[in-house]
DNA sequence: TAAAGTTACTTACTTTTCGAAAGTACATGA
DNA sequence: TCATGTACTTTCGAAAAGTAAGTAACTTTA
């Protein structure tokens, strides 16, 4: 009676979405480059803490990319990775279903 | 400076499917009715007790559906329902992300 | 027939994660 | 100089998840 074990790949995706916020923070980074206070204006309950932590999480991930543009107050931009961008069909179907039953 | 909102049906499917094991429960139950057991075999990790909350969370937003069979030793089921199997879409574009990325 | 196993949960307790709020460092503007 | 803005970090109580054991009803095995 062994058990059966689930594609690891797919767990990896489905622990990656399965974190609170994860999946809208994708949603409104597919919109383009944002700051630290876009996203903030964006999803207005999630806690800074919370968007530091998963943006790094992301960024460990090669999901999202941080750069720092040094200019006269320095600039911080998230942004998706092509890894990143590549999850489009996935919000694009959660959307569609959303839309169909929600 | 006003706060933008997203859109609240995507928020709603975000925080379900923004729920540690989720995804992999609507996995397993794409493949049709399954039983408790049959659901311990497949997600050998998730607990009993978060098994049940699950099915439960998702029996009331009308995904699951649980069926009790009264035969020798009872018998329960759990199925998709249609507005449930309608999430295969979002299942299978994290399957191809799964596949391409991880 | 008594002991052990199966199924579908529940309960109790610990650990981890989250949420809310405040604080920090640096910069500009009034 | 005092307030404001940006990008975080820290603290702490609350909620969620992990772990383990227990239960009730029935069945199989010895």
């Amino acid at each position: 009676m062994q058990k059966t074990s689930i594609c690891p790949k797919y767990e990896f995706a489905a622990e990656l979405l399965g974190k609170k916020w994860t999946g809208l923070l994708i949603l409104v980074l597919l919109q383009g480059p944002l700051r630290f206070k876009d996203i903030k204006n964006e999803i207005p309950d999630m806690s800074d803490r919370l968007i530091t932590e998963r943006l790094k999480e992301l960024e460990e991930k090669g999901i999202v990319e941080r750069s720092v543009f040094p200019e006269k107050p320095v600039r911080v931009q998230y942004q998706l990775t092509s890894k990143g961008k590549d999850l489009e069909p996935v919000i694009n179907a959660i959307q569609d279903w959303a839309e169909a039953w929600v």
